[in-house]
RNA sequence: GGGGGGUUAUCCGAGUGGUCAAAGGAGUCAGACUGUAAAUCUGAUGGCGCACGCCUACGCAGGUUCGAAUCCUGCACCCCCCA
């Protein structure tokens, strides 16, 4: 019931390092526990924990148990790998909701049901019972110092001149080994996956599971997922790219991978959707070819889209997508209209304002916020960037009336090439 | 304590009595081009019923003058040199 999911990874180049792969191999010819850690830093997941639950999706349409472990202890203590600085620590109870929340959005990647199904741990069960006394006698003893300093997270923070490290982060490493030793305790969990960064948190695991245990624990990392221009995957201008439909709507997800470059394309859609061998290297052909097409982009986004938001959160995406690239705004009614642009800020006036004369042109534009001053809207109009249900105005001194709303109750203002703002008249 | 220099629009930075809403650059915005990309090119870039008009702006407060970002006085902050 298992396939060759070492095989499959390596296609994708999601292996970056593991321990000895031989033995990988035999160990995944049965089904298997394999576990990823999520650091419940924030309500949501995002973009950047995409290859983490990918991953243990892999691992679990494969034939093996899935178990995505939140950091409710470690999240506490804060992980030194990566970061340049001691971070801010959270609180019991922002953790606990944080936790609540991304336990819903894994259920999007994951399969938690049945006896074979997918399990979602927080180390705060077991790590808040332990006293400091205990921890330090049953499990302190197994770490010796000096191995702890050569590692890399630790060795930059104490050679980067200005950080320092707390003995708080410098424990990190502890908790986290622990949580493997924990998992194959009580759950038979012998392999534990994570990003390159994690490395040195993962294979303290495995050396403290071998003293206590004698046991030879495994595990893999995948290669940080960066883009072409050195960038981390997942941010934009305005911030993270989040899983959450209210931080991030599907279509700004959407949007987010349509808009991948070409060098990072191939990339995403091999360490990120589940599409088969074939179609990704067609797709690698077609952009060679073919870049303006975008096929490669629009596949990413539509498969992504669809596994984070479902069927119609994709469907929103798309047909949003339709109107905020040119597609006349007629025929659609306010309900349709709020759905598309439920991104786009909107103001309400007083439905009268549209009687008699109507709305002067520029006023409308100020009014929607889309530009600061009437000189501006003015300036607009002029450059020919103004638009009104995605028709260009090219007169600033027209005046708009009921004939100019796009439904029942909405006008559609655009300035520019993308940005939009609704009015809403009501009253 | 003494001497010198500075403070200009989103930022950098010119401007030393009128022709200064203030050169130039960056940024931003728009347009063309394009693949919803990058690069490039063009234009715009204090407000206002904007074609010649008015208002607000050159650290702050006063003053000289028909007229000040520009001169004078005081104040605040910054930098440098000497003690």
């Amino acid at each position: 019931m298992t396939t060759d999911i070492l095989a499959d990874l390596r296609w994708r180049e999601l292996l970056h390092q593991s321990t000895d792969e031989a033995e990988l191999a035999k160990l995944l010819a049965a089904p298997q526990s394999a576990y990823v850690g999520f650091d419940p830093t924030a309500e949501s997941l995002h973009v950047g924990h995409m290859m983490g639950l990918m991953t243990l999706r892999r691992f679990q349409n494969a034939g093996h148990r899935a178990i995505a472990l939140v950091g409710g202890a470690t999240g506490m203590v804060g992980d030194p790998s990566g970061k340049s600085q001691e971070r801010n620590l959270l609180s019991v109870d922002d953790l606990n909701a944080n936790v609540a929340a991304i336990k819903e959005q894994m259920g999007r990647f994951l399969d938690f049901e049945g006896d074979s199904g997918a399990r979602l741990v927080n180390n705060y069960d077991w790590m808040s019972r332990f006293s400091y006394l205990d921890f330090l006698r049953d499990i302190g003893k197994h770490f010796p110092v000096n191995v702890m300093m050569t590692k890399d997270s630790v060795k930059r923070r104490l050679e980067g001149s200005d950080a320092g490290i707390s003995y708080t982060e410098f424990s990190y490493m502890l908790l986290q080994a622990y949580d493997f030793a924990y998992l194959f305790e009580h759950h038979d969990c012998r392999l534990q996956l994570g990003g390159s960064d994690q490395w040195g948190n993962i294979t303290a695991g495995i050396d403290l599971v071998r003293r206590m245990h004698g046991q030879h624990l495994h595990g893999a990392t995948w290669p940080l997922l960066t883009k072409s221009d050195g960038e981390k995957m997942g941010k934009t201008a305005s911030g993270a790219v989040w899983l959450s439909a209210q931080k991030t709507s599907p279509y700004q997800f959407y949007q987010y991978w349509v808009n991948v470059a070409d060098a990072d394309a191939g990339k995403c859609l091999r360490s990120l959707t589940e599409l088969p061998h074939e179609e990704i290297e067609a797709l690698d052909q077609s952009r060679a070819e073919a870049p303006q097409q975008r096929q490669s982009q629009k596949r990413l986004a539509q498969w992504i889209t669809q596994l984070v938001h479902g069927e119609p959160g994709l469907r929103a995406a798309e047909q949003a997508t339709q109107v905020f690239f040119g597609q006349p705004i007629e025929n659609l009614s306010d309900a349709e209209l709020t759905e598309i642009f439920s991104d786009v800020p909107s103001q309400t006036l007083a439905k009268d304002r549209l009687g008699g004369d109507g709305l002067s042109l520029l006023d409308a534009f100020v009014e929607a916020g889309l530009v600061k001053s009437k000189g501006e809207a003015r300036r607009r109009v002029k450059e020919g960037g103004a638009y009104v249900n995605n028709h260009k105005r090219t007169d600033f001194e027209q005046r708009l009336t009921a004939a100019d709303l796009a439904s029942e109750t909405v006008m559609v203002l655009r300035s520019g090439k993308k940005k939009y703002a609704l009015l809403r008249f009501e009253g």
